[in-house]
This record gives C-alpha cells, structure tokens and sequence, in this order.
DNA sequence: TCTGGGGTCCTTAGTCCA
DNA sequence: TCTGTGGACTAAGGACCC
C-alpha cells in the first residue's frame, strides 16, 4: 500500500487530500510512522522525529495514528489478495507477498492479476497500492519498490503501479541498485560493505562469497551473497506462527520512582498476557527492555520452568527483573516481551492451589475488556496509577491536531487536481504549482534543496506512460 | 535535534550434559 | 577418571524491517 496510514487518513477526512498529511508521533518524544507523499517532498520521512518533521513542515497536519482502523483496512485489503489465491504471506499491515502461479491459468498472466488487484483495492478501499511482478520474494518487493509513487523536488510523482521483472532479465534489474536496496543491508552492514569497496548489488554479487560471511558473519554473508545473484527460493508461507508478542513504551518524561515504575511494568506485562491468551499462546521467556534516559538501551529476560499466558506469571517475572536493575538514572522506556511460544494447550498445570481462581479471574476480566474497552478493568498495581494500555502518564503525548486545526482553512499548500482525483493521466501533466516555502521550513530545512527555486513540475516517461 | 512500537533473525558467550 | 567436543539451551545485545 502506498503512504498506507496517511492515505487511510485522508480517506476518512477527504478534506485532507492533497495537504501534507503526517501520521504517528506521540508528545515531543515521538517519531512519524507514514507520510504522505505531499508531506515527503518537504524532506518528511518515516521514523524521523516528530519535532523535526513539524520544523521541516510546520503547516502540515499531524495525525495520531489510530492502529486498530488500520488493522481493519489491512484484514479488508488482504482478504482481496485471498481472493486471487490462497498463498498469502502478510509481511506487515499493508504488505504481502502472493504466490500466484495456480491462479494465472484461471484468472491471467501475473502482470494482468497485479492490475486487477490494484483495480479491485482501489474500487473496494479507494486506496492505491503498488505490485511488483517477479519470480522470487525478495526481486518481487524490489519491483514494487519501482513501481511506486516518488517524491522529487517539484512534487509528488505517481509511479507505474507496476512493474515486471521478467524472467532472465533479474540480474540486469538487480546489478545496478544500490546495496542498500536489498532487504536486510541497513545502516551498519552498508558500513561495513562499503569497507569492502561494495556500494551496488552488482559489487556485492562479485564478491566471494568467503568475503562476505568474513565481515558480515556466516548467515548474513552468505545470503547477501545468494540475494546478489538473483538466487532467493524462499516460499511464500501462509501461517507463520508468531515468535514474541511484546508491548513497550516511551514515557513522555523519564521515571525515577520505583512504584510508577513498577505500575507500569505491571500494565504491560498484563497487556502482553491478555495477548497471549487471546491468541491461545503460551510462553516460557519474559523479557524486560529498559532503556535510560542517555538511550541506553539494556534487556533482561528469565526463562520459567513451564509456559504461561497468566498475567500474574508474566507481571511477576517482570517485576521481579525490574528489580534487578538500577532504575536510579531514569527510564525514558519500558517494555515486556514474551517469547519461546507454544500453544496454550501444551502448557503443563501447574500444581499451585490457587492458580484456577486466578486463570478464572483472568478469562472473565478478557471478557469484560472485549466488551467495555481496555480500560475498564485491569490489575490493581497498574488501575491506581492508571488504566489500559496506555499509559496515563502519556496523555499529554498526543500530538493530533485539535479538531480546530483540521477546520481552519488551507491558504498555503496548493492543492492540486491531480491530488485531489488521486492523479490522472491528464492532471498529471498540469504544471505544478508554486511552491510554498515557509520560513518555518527554511530556517528549520537542513536539506540544501529546500532554498532551491521549486521548478516546473516534469512529468517522467514513466508517468507519462502510466497506469494510474 | 532527537531518536516509537512491534516484530524477526543472528551472533556471541556461558553453562550443562552426553 | 580425565579431557575434549559438540549440541542444546539460555541470556544479552545488535541489526534490520515496516
């Protein structure tokens, strides 16, 4: 899906449509989690600080995110892929892989099924979404990668929607990316690539393989290696059972006291086991993340005798880890993970006399959080500091915009037709307007292309020849 | 200037045990 | 009985993804 959350967003507010729209970000502690696309060309990225996407672009609209809309959007949007065939692989909430060599004898060649889907999910959820056509996984996401919209100087510049790497032709398409393209170089193996005088795939696939597993490690070595030659025979998997549920949290000022840290420890200890339950889980490691408030960032975790999805078990692992470390300095984040899962039924009874009444006290209060929110009950350690999951400390965290905001007027961003119809062919060619260049986003831009002049909007050949 | 949340996978190191 | 080895498991941290 292109600019998933925000283009959600804006469906939901179409008044919206065609304004930098940002999406994420929680107090002064936040980051963006999507942009979209009119928000991009003000340098607005994902994972960026929020305070740094408001100086970038002081007038566009800052959302908090609303995940269980997305959630719902995303089981609709997947539910069109199972419709084209059951091989499925979500690999987050608006991506996924689909395996459709037994569907192109029914339903036509792949390159006819991505223009269907796009079709269908833009009819269904007027919702775009860009597909690449590949014979491998990993080649298949950097064809949608190709095929979508881009941000240049002059504005936002649809894509192809999709794009097709033929059979025979990978290498060609693959050599000449940049190493980072591939899935799993990020910022520190690109450093130590680039030690090797590796900057393209195509450096990448003519080193020995040797090379590689010496300076990245066995596993990462070698699969970079088979990546950069085209070779991925990964299969789509359909269930992919989970490995850890985990839920954390970054106060909007860092904790020193004991008892609210504990609460908060508490809450999202419970929360995790509410998860584990509702997914019928077990698990047996707890882990407890802290991180300080100079960002350091430590883990502590015990592995229990046997699997539990009781939230007295996982609030008590944690609190007892917690008490373990020196929390003196203040915590800027605290998390509770639960991993080494397996189902619930496995999970031994335990020989504690107490223990039913508890896992009785526990299924009724799911019961009543299914029903009223989950908010309107918890464990007492977590309600006296405050309910849910969230925490109440962070109400001050949110940073959507008053509802004032989204009604005043719009005098500055140009709001163009092409935006407003999701962009013709036609539209797409109009000029693009003036740019508008606040002093807020001159003074706060560190990006030299921001004091460049904002140029006549060029339509590229792809465009030109586009699908949209 | 300041760095979320929810995940996965890998590496390294230590311990236990056959 | 002692020593070496390798696998399984655990713990902690790092890198990466969306």
């Amino acid at each position: 899906m292109d600019a998933f959350y925000a283009a959600v967003e804006v469906r939901r507010r179409p008044e919206l449509r065609g304004r930098p729209v940002v999406v994420g970000g929680t107090g002064n502690r936040g980051v963006v989690a999507a942009a979209s696309y009119e928000a991009r060309v003000f340098g607005i990225r994902s994972a960026m600080p929020s305070t740094r996407a408001r100086r970038l672009c002081p007038h566009a609209v800052f959302l908090p995110g609303d995940h269980a809309h997305y959630g719902e959007v995303s089981k609709r949007v997947m539910a069109v892929l199972a419709d084209v065939t059951p091989l499925v692989e979500p690999l987050s909430l608006d991506e996924a892989f689909l395996d459709v060599r037994g569907a192109t004898r029914l339903l036509g060649p792949a390159p006819a099924l991505a223009a269907q889907i796009r079709a269908r999910i833009l009819e269904q959820e007027q919702l775009t979404c860009s597909v690449g056509v590949a014979s491998s996984k990993f080649m298949a996401k950097l064809a949608t990668e190709r095929a979508k919209p881009r941000v240049e100087p002059s504005g936002p510049v649809w894509g192809t929607g999709v794009h097709v790497v033929a059979a025979g032709a990978e290498l060609d398409f693959l050599h000449p990316l940049p190493a980072t393209a591939l899935f799993g170089v990020g910022p520190a193996t690109a450093r130590r690539l680039a030690r090797l005088g590796v900057e393209t795939v195509g450096d990448l696939a003519s080193q020995p393989e040797s090379s590689l597993t010496a300076a990245l490690g066995a596993a990462a070595g070698r699969h970079l290696h088979r990546l950069a030659n085209g070779i991925d025979d990964r299969p789509v998997v359909v269930d992919r059972a989970p490995r850890s549920i985990s839920h954390e949290e970054t106060f909007s000022r860092d904790l020193h006291a004991e008892a609210a840290l504990e609460a908060e420890a508490t809450r999202l200890g419970d929360a995790v086991a509410r998860r584990l339950r509702a997914s019928s889980l077990a698990a047996r490691t707890i882990t407890l993340k802290v991180r300080f408030g100079d960002f350091k960032t430590i883990t502590r975790s015990v592995t229990l005798p046997e699997a539990t999805d009781s939230g007295r078990a996982v609030v008590s692992a944690a609190r007892d880890l917690l008490a373990a470390v020196d929390t003196a300095p203040g915590v800027r984040l605290l998390g509770v993970g639960a991993s080494g899962l397996a189902p619930a039924e496995a999970e031994q009874l335990s020989l504690e006399d107490d223990s039913e009444a508890h896992d009785a006290a526990e299924q009724v209060s799911d019961r009543i959080r299914d029903r009223f929110g989950s908010s309107a009950i918890g464990p007492a350690a977590a309600v006296r500091a405050g309910r849910g999951l969230r925490s109440p400390l962070d109400a001050d965290q949110r940073w959507g915009p008053p509802e004032a905001e989204l009604a005043r007027p719009w005098p500055e961003w140009p709001v163009s037709e092409a935006s407003r119809s999701g962009g013709s062919e036609a539209e797409l060619a109009r000029p693009w307007p003036e740019r508008p260049v606040s002093e807020a986003s001159r003074s706060g831009g560190s990006e030299a292309e921001l004091a460049r002049p904002w140029p006549e909007r060029p339509v590229s050949e792809a465009n030109k020849s586009g699908n949209d």
